[in-house]
DNA sequence: GATGAATGAGCGTTCATTCAT
DNA sequence: TATGAATGAACGCTCATTCAT
């Protein structure tokens, strides 16, 4: 009796961001996969349901494996703008470090497979850090805005930076991710 | 002979960019669009060549119909802070008010049918407004970055503002644009 | 412009009622039954919307068309059992006559095709003849039998009879037709 | 070593016939099946061969079975008429207890799963009680019909009661059970 | 110019069967 | 014997595009 082959399940998932990175995510084309997988058509649905199930289950999988890596970036103790900065600059690196993955779920997002179910879990992964926003609120030092905006402004500057990176315009060293970090801190303080 | 019908074409566009904000750019088909319009699939053809002649003609146009718009924006002889916050509160008002278009453009930009030749008409745009930050480097005002973060900063911030209005957990009346273009200021001046 | 072919749908059809026959309902393949028709497989889809359409359309076209054809049979001046033998007798020709449209209709009405509006049509159709029925009971000709029992008992031997015909044991000439339409009278009548 | 579990293929048999009543012969998939008697899909190929072999061994194990059943159906002492009315009640409580099978060898009959191999154990099958029948025409009580007309006439009648009780419309006590073989007695008798 | 029928290429999916253990 | 993974050969269906009028 053969088992199942998690190395395969492996694959099919690299296989698929590797598509939605260069291709679109309407680019997934069950057969081209496989092919890329170098197994059949049909194996796929032994791993996956349909098409749908293959594309919701590796963006619910990838938010999960997102809040568990994020989960251990804040524990220092240092000032607060200092704790706050590493944040931003530990998300720069995240964003950085794992593009397919956020291509893949920002494409997800605005994609006919994404449902109710999916938008619950997204909602739960967009919680973490507020615990951090919050002390900034309501120590005095963060402007009055409501966390969303904070969310916000950090987010927004990191976005935009990731893609000036991926397009070659900015190098991001030690010196230049501080500088920006400053920014956002800037933005924010009081 | 009857002549193009420019009526018809200006409704080819809006359904196709009511197409794409309800379903994305991979839900465009032409026999649904023609549906919509009004007007048999074949006919759609006399109009465009094909489909990828469609989108790209239609990002195009859209590229150039905001250039157009922008340049007008930054007429003010007030202090320079006044006048570039008012530009970036212009930008955000824009954003809004052609929220279909701006979205058709942004899934044009990931989807197969942007090439080589649209990706010069897109650099073209981005450069919308470099005077004003110029000036604002080159005064000592701003911090000493380059273009294109200043731009990054406006413009992150810009888009998530966007998003949250957009999925109705902000209301924007003025004074909340005048609190978040001081934000930006705070996190470009030096 | 083009206009929709009638003689395409008929044949369409045609072929259909075939395979059924010689397959059953099961052995409809919609790329094999494109072939025959001569047409392409997407072709058929301009036709009917889908598969099930396809068979669904034929079955309540059928049963429509049968009712047409059978209400102008009994339309007689003799004696009761003269015009109940003959409408008898014109029922086993008919099903002779039609024989691949009654296979279709037997298949279809247990095959998973076969649904709730469809159910509604079948049991229309087979209210026919029921005033002959209802007469010969009410003036205390027939056995106190409810109408099913009676319609039954006809149907039941005709059934038979045409299956006998059909696989060669029976040869149906007009004596036969009448002795077998004596038969059915006795069964009934008091 | 184990041997073939007869259990196994019992139940495999059991949930076949089922599946057909359920869903009709087309309806009969191999995995499907497998997961209703809790076996893996290939255990089904150590029992039968594919499913072809399945279909047609389970279609001649139930004729053989039938025939069995019916030959000690008809030792009686009494007249002529209460020995053919008494076969032809048991026939048709035969053809309501043996529901699923019936509903198989007809699906079965009409399938391309039948085959030259199967039409003569058809055959053989459908000789049942021939006797009796040739008893009633040669003592001049019969009409003079041939055998195959007389099964006609009673199964005929059969199957439509099936049919009535099987949707309901007719509820089948001791009487009617006995009303209705008077009707067959009549049609049949001089 | 305008149309609706017609089509070929291709996609997602199913399923009987075999493979490897 | 028993298994679950793996697969190839289909099948139903879609859709951008062309044909014929």
């Amino acid at each position: 009796m053969k088992l199942k082959d998690s190395k395969k399940e492996r694959a099919i998932i690299d296989q698929t961001l590797d598509i939605v990175y260069e291709t679109g995510i309407a680019g997934i084309k069950m057969s081209a996969l496989a092919k890329r997988v170098g197994i059949s058509p049909s194996t796929l649905y032994v791993y996956f349901e349909n098409k749908e199930d293959l594309i919701v289950s590796i963006g619910l999988r990838l938010l999960k494996q997102i809040n568990e890596t994020q989960e251990t970036t804040d524990a220092r103790d240092t000032s607060f703008e200092q704790k706050f900065r590493a944040m931003w600059m530990d998300m720069l690196s995240f964003m950085l470090d794992y593009e397919k993955e956020r291509n893949f779920l920002d494409q997800w997002k605005q994609s006919p497979y994404f449902d109710k179910v999916s938008l619950d879990a997204w909602n739960d992964h967009k919680k973490v850090n507020t615990a951090l926003l919050q002390e900034g609120r309501e120590t005095g030092i963060f402007k009055s805005l409501n966390n969303e905006i904070i969310h916000a402004v950090g987010a927004g500057i990191a976005d935009q930076v990731v893609g000036l990176v991926k397009q070659g315009s900015l190098n991001l060293d030690e010196s230049t991710k501080s500088y920006l970090s400053g920014i956002v801190w800037d933005a924010l303080k009081k």
